[in-house]
RNA sequence: GCCGCGGUGGCGGAACUGGUAGACGCGCUGGACUUAAAAUCCAGUUGUAGCGAUACAGUGCGGGUUCGAUUCCCGCCCGCGGCACCA
């Protein structure tokens, strides 16, 4: 058994000192950049499902400088947010000293796994040189007209006493603390991504590297959905109804129309609402309730007429009665809906429960004629009862219709997204300042791009001031500032951002992090860039992916960056579950400390474990059972070095496997197929032991022998180098090149070549690896065991796979 | 409900483009070494029958295509992840 403490600690050490993980200039050589998803630095430090991703990065990292690459390969701290804020004042800390803290232990655990970053580019969201950026982003955000106040109503968390963005919701409770979320109106910054929806949804093609199943995620997410905005007419008055539906072929079925609970046109209609007391109420009801209970898919649904307001349908001039009711949201589309209860189930639901008329105006293809309304039908059909659209199928009526409608001056095409614009700002003190001031003459007005960054002031209270306010705006001196167009008196924006913002572009800043007059250099940004590789959890596949898409695309707008994609290549970790098979926390009581599995196993152990424990993106329990397994397999690695004694001449086959394995592990770990290329190593150094102990020599040579612990060495780093090192190398492992395969060594001389009989396997015969059809018929006719089930049989035909397989089809 | 992914021994998993299902590891059983244990080494380990050669069954379920299906097609069941009253 290797000392692994002993020599762990001996080889960071020498990799810190030597600067052994220096990223190169930015010339010459063809560059690689391997990103992690930077960590949020918590305060109970990393479990063992953490470094999984970083593993596999650093052995993509390791193998690619081994084959002359430059590779950037840096890591940082994603260091605002609330945790932080929550564990502070838990704590009595300041939420700086706090982060700072865990920064500290974070960085030390890191190290500890032998992880080859360039600590030389860590960068920190909270360091103003780094959130000064962040800020001049924001401004020319909002010099484009991407950044806006909006005072609608938001989430509520009555617990942290802050406000959240949708994306910080979990089921309608607040993600953090698990509080019920309630609605409370609030000044908001937003920033316009719908702008780019079409953009964020049409570049994804640009991205063939990406996973599919998060490139899938990300379209739900954008959510494109191509209908018709429809005018219907509301009888004597001067007001229109405009809805959006994708489904205008069904128009002839619309019975009634319902509107959001705060669609305007309610308010405006106050007047000719004979019911009002009644609608009146109902609204209160609605304003009361929050995400949560409004999206309740279990809930019934419930909406009140709106007496005295009739709507014209445009296409045949009738006149439907008109609802409203919470079912429909007022942030999508219109805040209006048409409601063909035939051809909707919801409206279907809804037109049952208010006693509504049905009237069915599509029919299934396998019966035109059907005009039964015994049930709803939601699929695409033949029109029926639709006028001069009769007879057409739902596709050409909708082309037809939304044509019609435009001519008629009464609608047009529409397209519609599911993504909202992004709430940009926090009521919370640890987060980067807006770098806005307001003035009263003059509005709102940008910090000077001179006076950036806009620091965080130093406060007495950072816990939230529970109205709602930034506790920023109780420091009076720090408010108030002269507007910097009039010099009139103004005040600061109170707000701060989301952790979301400073996580949008920090890859940029690692190839540059020092730069003090622009976020990168952009001769820089042109060699590094794109991030060729980027790991991380799967949890951001929508959010902080795609708002850094949109970040980037914003930045590529402005001249800022040269490419419009930040990242080539995608793949998602999955978790480490405890031993128990569920979720990692200290809940459970089922956590796994990377730092005692160091000190009882090695860094090199846990980092073959977690590699070969399963498919990298799958989530699997831990195994402590495994992790023995790993480190038996790098001791027997050690006793094989060990016993080493050059041999008079090589043994072929252990040449050939060497050779097999050399590409294997090389393409596994390419493709991130980590598990079978430590499999296919763990084959050969079976080999090469038996060998060694049948023979009392190795079965290689020296030379060759060099190879083994060079692919071995991203996996194993500190044994690879302790092994190296012995056999009498000065410099490091990671210094010699990658070993390349010789394709003829690699190829069989013989094959085991199945043979089968109307296409079950009876034997296996070793051959040729080259033999023809003819004459491997003739050694399967005589081999014993194919015989018995050919006698009395007819050969009807083989069939031949050269070097695989024989199959007789007999009769 | 919709979208995506998956279902293989006691366990984690492997299987190229349709070609010997169960590589590799764990666990377990038996043995060697040892006073003993650990470590290490050797043998075995899908099920059923058989001393064995071998035969039959077998990759969630039911069909299909094929000389041949874990792999392709149709219809289901179950699990995981994401989105969700999206008009």
């Amino acid at each position: 058994m290797y000392n692994h403490q002993e020599i762990e600690k001996k080889w960071q050490k020498i990799w810190a000192e030597t600067g052994a993980h220096k990223t190169g200039e930015a010339k010459g050589r063809p560059k690689y950049y391997v990103l992690d998803m930077f960590p949020y630095p918590s305060g109970t430090g990393l479990h063992v499902g953490h470094p999984k991703g970083y593993i596999a990065t650093d052995i993509f990292a390791r193998q690619k400088r081994m084959q002359g690459y430059n590779v950037l390969h840096p890591m940082g701290w994603d260091a605002f947010g609330l945790p932080a804020e929550n564990y502070a004042i838990k704590n009595k800390l300041h939420p700086r000293q706090a982060t700072e803290e865990n920064i500290a232990t974070y960085k030390r655990q890191i190290n500890m796994i032998g992880l080859s970053y360039d600590w030389d580019r860590e960068i920190s969201t909270i360091d103003p040189q780094y959130y000064k950026w962040t800020q001049w982003t924001f401004i020319q955000m909002w010099k484009k007209g991407l950044a806006y106040e909006s005072y609608e109503p938001i989430n509520w968390c009555p617990s942290c006493k802050t406000g959240l963005a949708n994306e910080d919701l979990e089921d309608g409770l607040c993600e953090r603390c698990g509080s019920v979320v309630e609605q409370k109106p609030m000044r908001q910054w937003v920033i316009r991504i719908t702008d780019y929806a079409q953009r964020l949804l049409d570049d994804l093609e640009k991205l063939p590297e990406w996973e599919e199943t998060i490139k899938e995620m990300q379209r739900n997410w954008i959510g494109r959905s191509e209908g018709a905005e429809i005018n219907f007419a509301i009888s004597g008055a001067d007001k229109m109804i405009k809805v959006f539906t994708t489904r205008v072929d069904t128009i002839f079925g619309c019975t009634y129309i319902v509107l959001a609970p705060e669609n305007e046109l309610v308010a405006d209609l106050k007047d000719k609402i004979k019911n009002w007391p009644e609608v009146e109420k109902y609204l209160a009801e609605t304003k009361n309730k929050t995400d949560l209970q409004r999206t309740d898919l279990n809930k019934e649904k419930s909406g009140v007429v709106l007496k005295g307001i009739v709507a014209v349908n445009p296409f045949n001039n009738e006149e439907v009665p008109v609802f409203i009711a919470d079912y429909v949201l007022n942030l999508y589309g219109t805040g209006a809906v048409m409601a063909v209860p035939a051809h909707d189930e919801r409206d279907w639901e809804f037109a049952q429960k208010y006693d509504l008329s049905i009237r069915k105006s599509v029919a299934p293809l396998s019966n035109p004629r059907d005009e039964s309304t015994e049930s709803c039908y939601a699929d695409d059909g033949v029109l029926l009862s639709s006028g001069e659209f009769s007879g057409l199928d739902s596709v050409s009526a909708r082309l037809k219709m939304t044509a019609w409608l435009a001519n008629n001056n009464k609608g047009a095409k529409k397209i519609n997204y599911k993504i909202k614009d992004w709430v940009f700002s926090r009521q919370r003190y640890w987060g980067e300042p807006i770098p806005m001031i307001h003035c009263a003459k003059c509005g709102v007005v940008p910090v000077p791009e001179s006076e950036l960054p806009v620091v965080l002031p130093e406060v007495k209270s950072y816990e939230p001031t529970g109205t709602g306010e930034s506790p920023l705006a109780a420091i009076t001196d720090w408010v108030n500032v002269k507007c910097p167009k009039c010099g009139g008196p103004a005040q600061r924006e109170t707000n701060t951002m989301p952790q979301w913002g400073g996580s949008c572009w920090y890859y940029l800043r690692y190839i540059d992090p020092k730069n003090d007059r622009e976020l990168v250099d952009k001769k820089l940004e042109k060699y590094w860039s794109p991030v060729d590789f980027y790991v991380g959890g799967a949890e951001h596949a929508t959010r902080h992916l795609i708002y850094a898409r949109f970040w980037h695309k914003f930045l590529f707008d402005i001249g800022a960056v040269n490419y419009e994609e930040p990242f080539t290549k995608l793949r998602h970790v999955g978790l480490v579950m405890g031993e128990d098979g569920r979720k990692m926390s200290k809940r459970w009581g089922n956590v796994i400390n990377p730092d005692d599995i160091a000190a009882s196993h090695g860094a090199d152990a846990l980092r073959v474990y977690e590699m070969f424990m399963g498919p990298f993106e799958q989530a699997i329990a831990w195994n402590t059972n495994g992790l023995t397994g790993a480190r038996k397999f790098l001791d027997k690695i050690d006793r094989l070095a060990a016993a080493f004694v050059a041999p008079s001449t090589e043994d072929e086959e252990s040449l050939s496997l060497l050779h097999k394995t050399i590409k294997k592990v090389g393409e596994d770990i390419e493709k991130f197929n980590f598990n079978t290329a430590i499999s296919a190593l763990m084959i050969l150094v079976n080999k090469l032991t038996d060998y060694n102990n049948q023979s009392g020599h190795s079965a290689i040579s020296q030379e060759n022998f060099l190879h083994l612990w060079q692919i071995l060495s991203p996996f194993a780093p500190h044994l690879a180098e302790e092994i190296w090192e012995k056999f009498g190398h000065k410099d490091s492992i990671f210094k010699s090149p990658w070993p390349a395969y010789d394709p003829e060594l690699i190829k069989d001389k013989m094959a085991n070549l199945v043979i089968s009989v109307n296409g079950k396997a009876r034997a296996t015969i070793e051959v040729e690896a080259d033999i023809k059809e003819v004459e491997a018929l003739v050694l399967a006719q005589e081999n014993i065991n194919v015989k018995k089930w050919l006698e009395g049989k007819e050969i009807v035909k083989n069939i031949f796979v050269p070097g695989k397989l024989l199959n007789i089809v007999v009769k």
